[in-house]
DNA sequence: GCCTCGCGTTGATCTGCGTCAAGGAGCCGC
DNA sequence: GCGGCTCCTTGACGCAGATCAACGCGAGGC
């Protein structure tokens, strides 16, 4: 018997799954080590365009994807970033509503749809358990079009770096306090298809909070936070449970 | 025995509820019955507030409700619009995360929280009914990301537009086509928090799109179409499917 | 009638961010 | 070494949309 828990470990993979259930038993746990599979992707690789038929759902184990949305003209926003531990798909609905790239390479620990499907509508807690996990996301979501409708590009750079830091801090069980330091895992362009700004302005206004010691760079990806509360003050955010995971 | 549908008709509300579940039987229906109330809003007034403490779940039946977010220096930025049919609430969470107001005189249709995520522990339907729900609701989410990002102001007022037609022509079982017409239930002010833009710009696109033949007006708020494909067109959606329903 | 209040429109001006452009740093292949 | 990448930074300039301000219109109170 499993120890009950919100998270399950599921065989070799190295996270544990948020995807299956809460109040799991050994045979719910079998059923999903039968359908599982792993794919590998190459940073910058698609995994699915929008409008393809999904035939898997699964988590992130390592590395990073996005989801973005395109315009004809070739004006890009993204709507979604799966960190490690994060599920992809849309169970019941047959088609992908948005590109899903590996933004790093990328490790997927996948369940085929059909039977885990079939194993959602049996075991009541799959759903519930999911449900929760939507939840969590259309919460982000709607954090995100508040930064998208009414921050400024220096408030979305700082709430960009906080919410890395967070998730960061939160993937691996620690709490972020004091001074903290963050690998940003996008290009300046995906911060800003992120951010809903140019690469320039991205740029820019990270010069800005460096200047403004706020943050200090380390080559062009590594971060480091002095003071975090000066950080999140920076972002507009009302500081409610700070980096509390 | 309750014939098989995915909306089922919940004593006397006026809509088909979208809560209750895909396959459902009399037990279920009848005890969703024994725990719904309903409750009356005046417009203006708030519902709930970020971070209090939830006692009920439900949907709208009448009315329009608004979701929204405010930093503390007054900005503002509407996370979610509720028409008719839509659902309220995260089942599972103790406390609210975003401001709910009623934007019209409102009806709701409420479920005791405690019960009804009782009888969605039990009743598999019911959990995959509102996982379906939510992500319908994730996905508009993040095509409103999409707009709140990347879309210029003439554009987003085009997608306004649209967005509330397709809407209303959803709820009313009905085919737009060619012409037709919408009643705009929100105040300049509004539009303009949901679009991450000033009421001024949202009155001056507006006029430019009325002088532009795009639309015409009969008061304020009563707008139409004389052709759709030419408003999904300045909205910059890729029209696929259009105004299918 | 008049006044007030909420809502909407329009104009003038300002500014944050986009656009265009040039150049630097690191990396790989040869 | 050199050229050709990709990624990033910085500067100059322009414009879409914000800001500030005035005014119009209809409804309701008296």
């Amino acid at each position: 018997m499993i120890e009950h828990s919100v998270h399950v470990q599921c065989g070799e993979c190295p996270i544990r799954h948020r995807a299956v259930c809460a109040r799991c038993d050994t045979d719910e746990l079998s059923r999903l080590e039968q359908i599982k599979y792993y794919r590998s992707f190459q940073a910058g690789q698609t995994i699915i365009w929008s409008g393809d038929r999904m035939e898997f759902v699964g988590s992130v184990v390592s590395g990073i994807a996005s989801l973005t949305q395109t315009m004809e003209d070739g004006r890009r926003q993204m709507v979604g970033l799966l960190l490690p531990s994060d599920f992809v798909g849309r169970p019941g609905r047959p088609t992908a509503a948005f590109d899903v790239t590996a933004t790093t390479d990328l490790v997927m620990c996948c369940f085929r749809k059909k039977p885990f499907e079939e194993l959602m509508s049996t075991t009541p807690h799959v759903a519930q358990r999911l449900l929760e996990m939507t939840l969590d996301e259309l919460d982000a979501a709607r954090e995100w079009m508040l930064l998208l409708g009414r921050k400024t590009a220096r408030e979305k750079i700082a709430s960009l770096i906080s919410i890395i830091a967070r998730r960061d801090a939160a993937l691996h069980h620690r709490r972020a306090s004091g001074a903290l330091s963050v690998d940003l895992p996008l290009t300046r362009e995906e911060m800003a298809d992120y951010l809903g700004l140019t690469l320039e302005t991205v740029s820019r206004q990270i010069s800005a909070l460096k200047r403004d010691g706020v943050i200090s760079l380390e080559g062009n990806r590594h971060v480091t936070v002095p003071d975090i509360d000066r950080l999140l003050e920076e972002a507009g955010d009302d500081n409610d449970g700070g980096m509390l995971v």
